[in-house]
DNA sequence: CGGGCACTTGATAGTAATCAAGTCCGGTGG
DNA sequence: CCACCGGACTTGATTACTATCAAGTGCCCG
Protein backbone atom coordinates (compact mmCIF):
# COMPACT_ATOMS: atom_id res chain seq x y z
CA UNK A 1 0.00 0.00 0.00
CA UNK A 2 1.35 3.25 -1.04
CA UNK A 3 -0.12 4.94 1.99
CA UNK A 4 3.00 3.15 4.25
CA UNK A 5 5.51 4.66 2.09
CA UNK A 6 4.38 8.22 1.69
CA UNK A 7 0.63 9.65 1.83
CA UNK A 8 1.80 12.98 0.57
CA UNK A 9 -0.11 14.63 -2.43
CA UNK A 10 3.17 14.09 -5.08
CA UNK A 11 3.43 10.67 -4.48
CA UNK A 12 -0.40 10.03 -4.80
CA UNK A 13 -0.30 11.89 -7.98
CA UNK A 14 2.42 10.07 -9.33
CA UNK A 15 1.19 6.77 -8.17
CA UNK A 16 -2.16 7.53 -9.51
CA UNK A 17 -0.37 7.98 -13.13
CA UNK A 18 1.60 4.93 -12.95
CA UNK A 19 -1.64 2.60 -11.80
CA UNK A 20 -2.77 3.24 -15.30
CA UNK A 21 -1.83 1.46 -18.47
CA UNK A 22 -2.77 4.09 -20.59
CA UNK A 23 0.53 6.06 -19.54
CA UNK A 24 2.56 3.44 -19.60
CA UNK A 25 4.00 4.69 -22.17
CA UNK A 26 5.30 8.30 -20.55
CA UNK A 27 8.62 9.15 -19.15
CA UNK A 28 9.24 9.89 -15.44
CA UNK A 29 9.51 13.70 -15.80
CA UNK A 30 6.33 13.11 -18.06
CA UNK A 31 4.26 11.34 -15.84
CA UNK A 32 5.07 13.90 -13.37
CA UNK A 33 3.58 16.78 -15.15
CA UNK A 34 0.22 14.37 -16.02
CA UNK A 35 0.28 14.01 -12.06
CA UNK A 36 0.17 18.23 -12.05
CA UNK A 37 -3.47 18.03 -14.00
CA UNK A 38 -4.68 15.80 -11.99
CA UNK A 39 -7.80 16.68 -9.24
CA UNK A 40 -8.30 14.11 -6.79
CA UNK A 41 -12.03 13.42 -5.33
CA UNK A 42 -13.33 10.97 -2.83
CA UNK A 43 -16.70 8.97 -2.92
CA UNK A 44 -18.59 6.79 -0.01
CA UNK A 45 -20.39 3.43 -0.96
CA UNK A 46 -22.99 4.24 -2.80
CA UNK A 47 -22.49 8.16 -4.25
CA UNK A 48 -23.55 8.35 -7.73
CA UNK A 49 -20.01 9.37 -9.41
CA UNK A 50 -21.64 9.99 -12.79
CA UNK A 51 -25.40 9.87 -14.07
CA UNK A 52 -26.51 8.79 -17.51
CA UNK A 53 -27.30 11.39 -19.68
CA UNK A 54 -25.22 14.08 -17.61
CA UNK A 55 -22.15 15.21 -19.67
CA UNK A 56 -18.48 14.88 -18.45
CA UNK A 57 -15.78 17.04 -18.83
CA UNK A 58 -13.01 14.42 -16.97
CA UNK A 59 -11.64 11.41 -17.90
CA UNK A 60 -12.16 9.34 -14.41
CA UNK A 61 -9.18 7.22 -12.90
CA UNK A 62 -10.28 4.83 -9.97
CA UNK A 63 -6.91 5.01 -7.89
CA UNK A 64 -8.56 2.69 -4.88
CA UNK A 65 -12.01 1.42 -4.60
CA UNK A 66 -14.68 0.11 -6.71
CA UNK A 67 -17.57 1.28 -9.04
CA UNK A 68 -20.10 -0.23 -10.87
CA UNK A 69 -21.41 1.34 -14.40
CA UNK A 70 -24.84 0.21 -14.62
CA UNK A 71 -28.01 1.52 -16.60
CA UNK A 72 -31.79 1.81 -15.34
CA UNK A 73 -34.77 0.40 -17.87
CA UNK A 74 -37.96 2.41 -16.74
CA UNK A 75 -39.17 -0.06 -14.60
CA UNK A 76 -36.70 -0.48 -12.75
CA UNK A 77 -34.36 -2.90 -13.69
CA UNK A 78 -30.93 -2.52 -13.37
CA UNK A 79 -28.12 -4.14 -15.71
CA UNK A 80 -24.20 -3.60 -14.80
CA UNK A 81 -22.41 -3.31 -17.38
CA UNK A 82 -19.11 -2.78 -16.17
CA UNK A 83 -17.12 -3.05 -12.66
CA UNK A 84 -13.96 -0.36 -12.56
CA UNK A 85 -11.50 -0.83 -10.12
CA UNK A 86 -8.08 0.35 -9.04
CA UNK A 87 -6.57 1.44 -12.21
CA UNK A 88 -9.29 0.92 -14.41
CA UNK A 89 -10.94 4.38 -16.01
CA UNK A 90 -14.08 5.25 -17.51
CA UNK A 91 -15.50 8.78 -19.16
CA UNK A 92 -13.10 8.39 -22.36
CA UNK A 93 -15.56 7.65 -24.57
CA UNK A 94 -17.19 10.96 -23.50
CA UNK A 95 -13.76 13.20 -24.18
CA UNK A 96 -13.36 11.40 -27.02
CA UNK A 97 -16.49 12.27 -28.95
CA UNK A 98 -18.61 14.98 -27.57
CA UNK A 99 -21.46 12.62 -25.76
CA UNK A 100 -23.34 12.56 -22.91
CA UNK A 101 -22.45 9.35 -20.34
CA UNK A 102 -24.23 6.43 -21.42
CA UNK A 103 -24.40 4.86 -18.24
CA UNK A 104 -24.68 5.76 -14.38
CA UNK A 105 -21.48 5.05 -11.81
CA UNK A 106 -21.73 4.23 -8.51
CA UNK A 107 -19.19 3.99 -5.78
CA UNK A 108 -19.63 0.26 -3.82
CA UNK A 109 -17.29 1.40 -1.20
CA UNK A 110 -15.15 3.97 -0.19
CA UNK A 111 -13.68 5.06 -3.56
CA UNK A 112 -10.70 7.65 -4.43
CA UNK A 113 -10.69 8.74 -8.05
CA UNK A 114 -8.12 11.10 -10.28
CA UNK A 115 -10.12 13.29 -12.42
CA UNK A 116 -7.98 14.91 -15.87
CA UNK A 117 -9.86 17.27 -17.25
CA UNK A 118 -11.18 17.04 -20.87
CA UNK A 119 -9.12 20.08 -22.73
CA UNK A 120 -6.01 18.64 -20.80
CA UNK A 121 -6.56 14.71 -21.49
CA UNK A 122 -6.98 16.07 -25.40
CA UNK A 123 -3.98 18.10 -25.57
CA UNK A 124 -2.07 14.45 -23.84
CA UNK A 125 -3.09 12.58 -26.91
CA UNK A 126 -2.27 14.67 -29.04
CA UNK A 127 1.33 15.38 -27.69
CA UNK A 128 1.63 11.72 -27.03
CA UNK A 129 -0.05 9.27 -29.54
CA UNK A 130 0.53 6.09 -27.49
CA UNK A 131 -2.02 7.15 -25.15
CA UNK A 132 -4.30 6.93 -28.01
CA UNK A 133 -3.29 3.38 -28.90
CA UNK A 134 -3.32 2.61 -25.48
CA UNK A 135 -7.14 4.04 -25.02
CA UNK A 136 -7.98 1.61 -27.90
CA UNK A 137 -6.26 -1.39 -26.61
CA UNK A 138 -8.58 -0.71 -23.72
CA UNK A 139 -11.76 -0.26 -25.64
CA UNK A 140 -10.85 -3.63 -27.54
CA UNK A 141 -10.42 -5.12 -24.18
CA UNK A 142 -14.22 -4.05 -23.61
CA UNK A 143 -15.48 -5.23 -27.00
CA UNK A 144 -13.86 -8.56 -25.84
CA UNK A 145 -15.73 -8.79 -22.47
CA UNK A 146 -18.62 -7.10 -23.63
CA UNK A 147 -18.68 -10.19 -26.72
CA UNK A 148 -18.47 -12.66 -24.20
CA UNK A 149 -21.34 -11.34 -22.30
CA UNK A 150 -23.74 -11.36 -25.67
CA UNK A 151 -22.37 -14.73 -26.25
CA UNK A 152 -22.99 -16.21 -22.62
CA UNK A 153 -26.16 -14.40 -22.30
CA UNK A 154 -27.16 -15.50 -25.59
CA UNK A 155 -26.43 -18.77 -25.79
CA UNK A 156 -25.18 -19.90 -22.41
CA UNK A 157 -27.36 -21.58 -19.31
CA UNK A 158 -27.80 -19.98 -16.46
CA UNK A 159 -25.29 -22.30 -14.86
CA UNK A 160 -22.37 -21.12 -17.35
CA UNK A 161 -23.71 -17.54 -16.38
CA UNK A 162 -22.78 -17.96 -12.74
CA UNK A 163 -19.72 -19.63 -13.59
CA UNK A 164 -18.67 -17.33 -16.11
CA UNK A 165 -19.36 -14.48 -13.60
CA UNK A 166 -17.18 -16.26 -10.95
CA UNK A 167 -14.14 -17.13 -12.84
CA UNK A 168 -13.98 -13.45 -13.99
CA UNK A 169 -14.11 -12.55 -10.58
CA UNK A 170 -11.56 -14.91 -9.42
CA UNK A 171 -9.49 -14.07 -12.21
CA UNK A 172 -9.81 -10.16 -11.06
CA UNK A 173 -10.01 -10.37 -7.58
CA UNK A 174 -8.64 -13.77 -6.69
CA UNK A 175 -5.98 -14.65 -4.31
CA UNK A 176 -4.11 -17.75 -4.23
CA UNK A 177 -5.59 -19.68 -0.90
CA UNK A 178 -4.22 -23.67 0.41
CA UNK A 179 -7.48 -24.95 -0.70
CA UNK A 180 -7.87 -22.76 -4.09
CA UNK A 181 -8.71 -19.45 -5.05
CA UNK A 182 -9.90 -16.94 -2.45
CA UNK A 183 -12.35 -14.72 -4.00
CA UNK A 184 -13.90 -11.34 -1.81
CA UNK A 185 -16.92 -10.68 -4.04
CA UNK A 186 -17.40 -6.95 -5.35
CA UNK A 187 -20.95 -7.34 -5.37
CA UNK A 188 -24.15 -8.82 -3.79
CA UNK A 189 -26.05 -11.42 -4.66
CA UNK A 190 -28.02 -9.26 -6.46
CA UNK A 191 -25.47 -7.05 -7.77
CA UNK A 192 -23.89 -10.59 -9.34
CA UNK A 193 -27.83 -10.97 -10.72
CA UNK A 194 -28.16 -7.73 -12.18
CA UNK A 195 -24.64 -8.13 -13.94
CA UNK A 196 -25.61 -11.43 -15.88
CA UNK A 197 -29.40 -10.78 -16.36
CA UNK A 198 -31.04 -13.05 -13.84
CA UNK A 199 -32.98 -12.45 -9.96
CA UNK A 200 -31.16 -12.50 -6.62
CA UNK A 201 -32.84 -15.83 -5.79
CA UNK A 202 -31.81 -17.68 -8.93
CA UNK A 203 -28.02 -16.67 -7.98
CA UNK A 204 -28.59 -17.78 -4.96
CA UNK A 205 -29.73 -21.49 -5.47
CA UNK A 206 -26.95 -21.76 -8.46
CA UNK A 207 -24.07 -20.76 -6.11
CA UNK A 208 -26.09 -23.50 -3.19
CA UNK A 209 -26.03 -26.02 -5.75
CA UNK A 210 -22.21 -25.11 -7.05
CA UNK A 211 -21.20 -25.76 -3.10
CA UNK A 212 -23.34 -28.74 -2.61
CA UNK A 213 -21.08 -29.56 -5.60
CA UNK A 214 -17.92 -29.48 -3.72
CA UNK A 215 -16.98 -26.85 -7.06
CA UNK A 216 -17.13 -24.08 -3.89
CA UNK A 217 -17.43 -22.69 -0.59
CA UNK A 218 -19.25 -19.60 0.56
CA UNK A 219 -17.74 -17.49 3.56
CA UNK A 220 -20.61 -15.29 5.03
CA UNK A 221 -22.05 -13.28 1.93
CA UNK A 222 -18.74 -11.23 0.44
CA UNK A 223 -15.93 -14.02 0.13
CA UNK A 224 -15.94 -17.30 -2.08
CA UNK A 225 -13.24 -20.05 -1.82
CA UNK A 226 -13.26 -21.88 -4.93
CA UNK A 227 -12.16 -24.85 -4.63
CA UNK A 228 -12.73 -26.34 -8.15
CA UNK A 229 -11.82 -23.88 -10.85
CA UNK A 230 -11.54 -26.52 -13.40
CA UNK A 231 -15.54 -27.65 -12.91
CA UNK A 232 -16.63 -24.01 -13.59
CA UNK A 233 -14.79 -24.54 -16.56
CA UNK A 234 -16.60 -27.04 -17.64
CA UNK A 235 -19.58 -25.53 -16.72
CA UNK A 236 -19.38 -22.86 -19.47
CA UNK A 237 -21.17 -25.22 -22.29
CA UNK B 1 -24.67 1.64 -58.74
CA UNK B 2 -21.04 2.75 -59.22
CA UNK B 3 -21.09 -0.15 -61.86
CA UNK B 4 -23.49 2.34 -64.11
CA UNK B 5 -20.97 4.73 -63.80
CA UNK B 6 -17.08 2.92 -64.07
CA UNK B 7 -16.38 -0.56 -63.71
CA UNK B 8 -12.49 -0.78 -63.74
CA UNK B 9 -10.70 -1.19 -61.13
CA UNK B 10 -9.48 1.89 -60.46
CA UNK B 11 -12.99 3.14 -60.28
CA UNK B 12 -13.92 0.38 -57.28
CA UNK B 13 -10.59 0.91 -55.82
CA UNK B 14 -11.47 4.55 -55.31
CA UNK B 15 -15.12 4.21 -54.52
CA UNK B 16 -13.88 1.09 -51.95
CA UNK B 17 -12.22 3.67 -49.98
CA UNK B 18 -14.88 6.60 -50.36
CA UNK B 19 -17.12 4.30 -48.62
CA UNK B 20 -15.21 3.95 -45.56
CA UNK B 21 -15.05 6.69 -42.86
CA UNK B 22 -11.85 5.22 -41.47
CA UNK B 23 -10.18 7.57 -44.80
CA UNK B 24 -12.75 10.04 -44.50
CA UNK B 25 -10.18 12.65 -43.75
CA UNK B 26 -8.04 11.64 -46.41
CA UNK B 27 -7.47 13.88 -49.51
CA UNK B 28 -8.30 12.81 -52.73
CA UNK B 29 -5.06 12.33 -53.86
CA UNK B 30 -4.16 9.96 -50.42
CA UNK B 31 -7.29 7.80 -51.18
CA UNK B 32 -6.22 6.95 -54.26
CA UNK B 33 -2.55 6.40 -52.66
CA UNK B 34 -4.51 3.99 -50.26
CA UNK B 35 -6.24 2.55 -53.50
CA UNK B 36 -3.41 0.82 -54.62
CA UNK B 37 -2.93 -1.13 -52.02
CA UNK B 38 -6.14 -2.76 -52.21
CA UNK B 39 -6.68 -6.43 -53.25
CA UNK B 40 -10.21 -7.22 -54.16
CA UNK B 41 -11.74 -10.44 -53.09
CA UNK B 42 -15.46 -11.98 -53.69
CA UNK B 43 -17.29 -14.32 -52.12
CA UNK B 44 -20.77 -16.38 -52.61
CA UNK B 45 -23.58 -16.71 -49.95
CA UNK B 46 -22.56 -19.21 -47.50
CA UNK B 47 -18.71 -18.65 -48.18
CA UNK B 48 -16.63 -18.29 -44.54
CA UNK B 49 -14.36 -15.78 -44.72
CA UNK B 50 -12.27 -15.51 -41.95
CA UNK B 51 -12.99 -18.56 -39.06
CA UNK B 52 -12.65 -17.93 -34.97
CA UNK B 53 -8.93 -18.24 -34.03
CA UNK B 54 -7.37 -17.97 -37.27
CA UNK B 55 -4.78 -15.02 -37.73
CA UNK B 56 -5.56 -12.08 -40.33
CA UNK B 57 -3.21 -10.30 -41.82
CA UNK B 58 -5.73 -7.77 -43.42
CA UNK B 59 -7.92 -4.84 -42.91
CA UNK B 60 -11.74 -6.37 -44.32
CA UNK B 61 -13.83 -3.59 -46.00
CA UNK B 62 -16.74 -4.59 -47.32
CA UNK B 63 -17.74 -3.11 -50.85
CA UNK B 64 -21.02 -4.62 -51.49
CA UNK B 65 -22.82 -7.25 -50.07
CA UNK B 66 -23.29 -8.51 -45.84
CA UNK B 67 -21.86 -10.61 -43.49
CA UNK B 68 -22.33 -11.89 -40.72
CA UNK B 69 -19.95 -12.29 -37.37
CA UNK B 70 -20.48 -15.07 -35.04
CA UNK B 71 -19.14 -17.49 -32.68
CA UNK B 72 -20.44 -20.63 -32.05
CA UNK B 73 -20.40 -22.68 -28.91
CA UNK B 74 -19.14 -26.15 -28.44
CA UNK B 75 -22.88 -27.62 -28.54
CA UNK B 76 -23.08 -26.29 -31.84
CA UNK B 77 -25.25 -23.11 -31.12
CA UNK B 78 -24.85 -20.34 -32.80
CA UNK B 79 -24.24 -16.55 -31.46
CA UNK B 80 -24.41 -13.36 -34.35
CA UNK B 81 -22.73 -10.41 -32.49
CA UNK B 82 -22.56 -8.37 -35.80
CA UNK B 83 -23.42 -7.96 -39.46
CA UNK B 84 -22.03 -5.71 -41.88
CA UNK B 85 -22.64 -4.05 -44.31
CA UNK B 86 -21.31 -1.76 -47.35
CA UNK B 87 -19.07 0.47 -45.83
CA UNK B 88 -18.36 -1.62 -42.52
CA UNK B 89 -14.80 -3.41 -42.14
CA UNK B 90 -13.53 -5.58 -39.71
CA UNK B 91 -10.35 -7.36 -38.69
CA UNK B 92 -8.81 -3.77 -37.23
CA UNK B 93 -8.78 -5.20 -33.98
CA UNK B 94 -6.47 -8.41 -34.84
CA UNK B 95 -4.28 -5.79 -37.01
CA UNK B 96 -3.98 -3.35 -34.19
CA UNK B 97 -3.55 -5.74 -31.25
CA UNK B 98 -1.39 -9.40 -32.45
CA UNK B 99 -4.05 -11.49 -31.70
CA UNK B 100 -6.25 -14.34 -33.83
CA UNK B 101 -10.18 -13.47 -35.08
CA UNK B 102 -12.63 -13.94 -32.28
CA UNK B 103 -15.36 -14.38 -34.13
CA UNK B 104 -15.93 -16.43 -37.18
CA UNK B 105 -17.32 -14.30 -40.54
CA UNK B 106 -19.66 -15.31 -42.78
CA UNK B 107 -21.22 -13.73 -46.70
CA UNK B 108 -24.94 -13.46 -45.73
CA UNK B 109 -24.95 -12.98 -49.71
CA UNK B 110 -22.90 -12.53 -52.44
CA UNK B 111 -20.51 -10.07 -50.97
CA UNK B 112 -17.61 -8.27 -52.85
CA UNK B 113 -14.70 -7.29 -49.85
CA UNK B 114 -11.28 -5.09 -50.55
CA UNK B 115 -8.46 -5.53 -48.34
CA UNK B 116 -5.68 -3.89 -47.09
CA UNK B 117 -2.45 -5.78 -45.95
CA UNK B 118 -1.79 -5.53 -42.34
CA UNK B 119 1.62 -3.70 -42.92
CA UNK B 120 0.13 -1.37 -45.32
CA UNK B 121 -2.31 -0.47 -42.87
CA UNK B 122 -0.28 -0.33 -39.92
CA UNK B 123 2.00 2.54 -42.35
CA UNK B 124 -1.07 4.42 -42.93
CA UNK B 125 -2.20 4.61 -39.28
CA UNK B 126 1.34 5.88 -38.56
CA UNK B 127 1.41 8.52 -41.73
CA UNK B 128 -2.34 9.53 -40.50
CA UNK B 129 -3.23 9.86 -37.32
CA UNK B 130 -6.78 10.62 -38.05
CA UNK B 131 -7.56 7.10 -39.05
CA UNK B 132 -6.74 5.53 -35.60
CA UNK B 133 -9.16 8.60 -34.20
CA UNK B 134 -11.77 7.19 -36.92
CA UNK B 135 -11.10 3.64 -35.75
CA UNK B 136 -11.73 4.62 -32.20
CA UNK B 137 -14.67 6.50 -33.18
CA UNK B 138 -16.16 2.87 -35.30
CA UNK B 139 -15.19 0.87 -31.92
CA UNK B 140 -16.92 2.79 -29.25
CA UNK B 141 -19.98 2.69 -31.78
CA UNK B 142 -19.50 -1.30 -31.59
CA UNK B 143 -19.52 -0.80 -27.65
CA UNK B 144 -22.36 1.31 -27.41
CA UNK B 145 -24.17 -1.52 -29.16
CA UNK B 146 -23.05 -4.08 -27.23
CA UNK B 147 -24.23 -2.54 -24.59
CA UNK B 148 -27.55 -2.16 -25.88
CA UNK B 149 -27.82 -5.50 -26.36
CA UNK B 150 -26.23 -6.41 -23.31
CA UNK B 151 -28.78 -4.23 -21.30
CA UNK B 152 -31.94 -5.84 -23.60
CA UNK B 153 -30.81 -9.22 -23.28
CA UNK B 154 -29.77 -8.87 -19.49
CA UNK B 155 -33.36 -7.29 -18.62
CA UNK B 156 -35.68 -7.11 -21.10
CA UNK B 157 -38.74 -9.45 -22.18
CA UNK B 158 -39.16 -11.47 -25.50
CA UNK B 159 -40.90 -8.82 -27.32
CA UNK B 160 -38.26 -6.33 -26.67
CA UNK B 161 -35.36 -8.68 -28.23
CA UNK B 162 -37.68 -8.99 -31.05
CA UNK B 163 -38.53 -5.54 -31.62
CA UNK B 164 -35.42 -3.91 -30.66
CA UNK B 165 -33.86 -6.05 -33.28
CA UNK B 166 -36.65 -4.78 -36.13
CA UNK B 167 -35.76 -1.38 -35.08
CA UNK B 168 -32.71 -1.78 -35.80
CA UNK B 169 -33.06 -3.06 -39.31
CA UNK B 170 -35.46 -0.71 -39.88
CA UNK B 171 -32.95 2.08 -38.91
CA UNK B 172 -30.29 0.62 -41.56
CA UNK B 173 -31.68 -1.42 -44.43
CA UNK B 174 -35.40 0.06 -44.11
CA UNK B 175 -36.24 2.71 -47.07
CA UNK B 176 -38.87 4.66 -46.95
CA UNK B 177 -42.41 3.87 -47.89
CA UNK B 178 -46.38 5.10 -48.30
CA UNK B 179 -47.38 3.20 -45.62
CA UNK B 180 -44.43 2.70 -43.68
CA UNK B 181 -41.15 1.53 -43.49
CA UNK B 182 -40.26 -1.56 -45.82
CA UNK B 183 -37.25 -3.41 -44.08
CA UNK B 184 -35.35 -6.40 -46.62
CA UNK B 185 -34.07 -8.43 -43.60
CA UNK B 186 -30.71 -9.86 -43.65
CA UNK B 187 -31.14 -12.86 -41.94
CA UNK B 188 -33.90 -15.36 -41.54
CA UNK B 189 -35.67 -16.21 -38.83
CA UNK B 190 -33.22 -18.18 -37.00
CA UNK B 191 -30.83 -15.86 -38.18
CA UNK B 192 -32.41 -13.28 -35.83
CA UNK B 193 -32.72 -15.75 -33.03
CA UNK B 194 -29.21 -16.70 -33.33
CA UNK B 195 -28.58 -12.79 -33.21
CA UNK B 196 -30.78 -12.00 -30.18
CA UNK B 197 -30.37 -15.42 -28.21
CA UNK B 198 -33.41 -16.80 -28.96
CA UNK B 199 -34.98 -20.03 -31.04
CA UNK B 200 -36.37 -19.31 -34.37
CA UNK B 201 -40.33 -20.77 -33.18
CA UNK B 202 -40.19 -17.94 -30.58
CA UNK B 203 -39.20 -15.40 -33.00
CA UNK B 204 -41.33 -16.51 -35.49
CA UNK B 205 -44.22 -16.73 -33.50
CA UNK B 206 -43.47 -13.03 -31.44
CA UNK B 207 -43.34 -11.82 -35.01
CA UNK B 208 -46.89 -12.97 -35.99
CA UNK B 209 -48.30 -11.28 -32.88
CA UNK B 210 -46.50 -8.14 -33.83
CA UNK B 211 -48.69 -8.69 -37.27
CA UNK B 212 -51.59 -9.80 -35.65
CA UNK B 213 -51.35 -6.42 -33.88
CA UNK B 214 -51.14 -4.25 -36.74
CA UNK B 215 -47.42 -3.21 -35.87
CA UNK B 216 -46.01 -4.54 -38.84
CA UNK B 217 -46.91 -6.77 -42.35
CA UNK B 218 -45.06 -9.65 -43.51
CA UNK B 219 -44.55 -9.72 -46.92
CA UNK B 220 -42.63 -13.02 -47.36
CA UNK B 221 -39.70 -14.13 -45.62
CA UNK B 222 -37.68 -11.40 -46.23
CA UNK B 223 -39.53 -8.54 -46.31
CA UNK B 224 -41.29 -6.70 -43.72
CA UNK B 225 -43.73 -3.71 -43.55
CA UNK B 226 -43.07 -1.61 -40.76
CA UNK B 227 -46.27 -0.33 -40.14
CA UNK B 228 -45.99 1.47 -36.77
CA UNK B 229 -42.72 2.35 -35.71
CA UNK B 230 -43.29 4.12 -32.30
CA UNK B 231 -45.51 0.74 -31.14
CA UNK B 232 -42.00 -1.47 -31.59
CA UNK B 233 -40.50 1.39 -29.33
CA UNK B 234 -43.23 1.35 -26.49
CA UNK B 235 -42.02 -2.44 -26.45
CA UNK B 236 -38.89 -2.16 -25.57
CA UNK B 237 -39.32 -1.92 -21.88
C1' DC C 1 -26.59 -8.56 22.27
C1' DG C 2 -30.08 -7.03 19.21
C1' DG C 3 -31.95 -5.30 15.00
C1' DG C 4 -32.03 -4.84 10.15
C1' DC C 5 -30.86 -6.26 5.84
C1' DA C 6 -29.24 -9.56 2.75
C1' DC C 7 -29.51 -14.05 1.76
C1' DT C 8 -31.65 -18.76 1.45
C1' DT C 9 -35.19 -21.86 0.67
C1' DG C 10 -39.80 -23.30 -0.71
C1' DA C 11 -44.15 -23.24 -3.54
C1' DT C 12 -46.39 -21.62 -7.58
C1' DA C 13 -47.14 -19.77 -11.99
C1' DG C 14 -45.74 -18.05 -16.41
C1' DT C 15 -42.97 -18.34 -20.33
C1' DA C 16 -39.87 -19.98 -23.70
C1' DA C 17 -37.49 -24.31 -25.31
C1' DT C 18 -38.36 -28.44 -27.21
C1' DC C 19 -40.70 -31.83 -29.91
C1' DA C 20 -43.78 -32.53 -33.72
C1' DA C 21 -46.73 -31.69 -37.55
C1' DG C 22 -48.17 -29.10 -41.16
C1' DT C 23 -47.87 -24.96 -44.54
C1' DC C 24 -45.94 -21.64 -47.46
C1' DC C 25 -42.54 -19.65 -50.38
C1' DG C 26 -39.25 -19.70 -53.97
C1' DG C 27 -36.81 -21.86 -57.27
C1' DT C 28 -36.40 -25.41 -60.88
C1' DG C 29 -37.62 -28.11 -64.61
C1' DG C 30 -40.91 -29.64 -67.74
C1' DC D 1 -46.39 -20.67 -67.61
C1' DC D 2 -47.40 -24.08 -64.52
C1' DA D 3 -46.44 -27.99 -61.50
C1' DC D 4 -43.56 -29.76 -58.33
C1' DC D 5 -40.01 -30.10 -54.80
C1' DG D 6 -37.27 -28.77 -50.80
C1' DG D 7 -36.13 -25.74 -47.35
C1' DA D 8 -37.77 -22.24 -44.37
C1' DC D 9 -41.38 -20.88 -41.75
C1' DT D 10 -45.62 -21.34 -38.79
C1' DT D 11 -48.41 -23.37 -35.48
C1' DG D 12 -49.62 -26.56 -31.79
C1' DA D 13 -48.76 -29.50 -27.58
C1' DT D 14 -45.83 -30.53 -23.96
C1' DT D 15 -42.05 -29.99 -20.89
C1' DA D 16 -38.58 -27.63 -18.35
C1' DC D 17 -36.95 -23.87 -16.19
C1' DT D 18 -36.74 -19.45 -14.04
C1' DA D 19 -39.31 -15.40 -12.21
C1' DT D 20 -42.24 -14.37 -8.82
C1' DC D 21 -44.32 -14.54 -4.36
C1' DA D 22 -43.64 -15.76 0.40
C1' DA D 23 -41.47 -17.24 4.63
C1' DG D 24 -37.77 -18.06 7.24
C1' DT D 25 -32.56 -17.72 8.48
C1' DG D 26 -28.26 -15.86 9.25
C1' DC D 27 -24.73 -12.47 8.84
C1' DC D 28 -22.93 -8.07 10.07
C1' DC D 29 -22.70 -3.88 12.46
C1' DG D 30 -23.82 -0.83 15.84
Amino acid sequence: MYKNICSCDICNHKLCTKKVSIFSSLSPEQLAKVANLIIHKEYQKGDLIVMEGESMDSLVIINEGQVKAFRNTQDGREQILYIFSEGDFFGERNLLRDQASTYNVKALEKTHVCLIHKRDFQVLVKDFPDIALKVMEELCQRLDRLEHTVETMGTGTVEARVSSVLLEFADKYGKAHPKGIMIELPLSREGIAHYIGLTRETVSRKMSMLQDEGILEMLGNKKVLLLDRAALERNLE
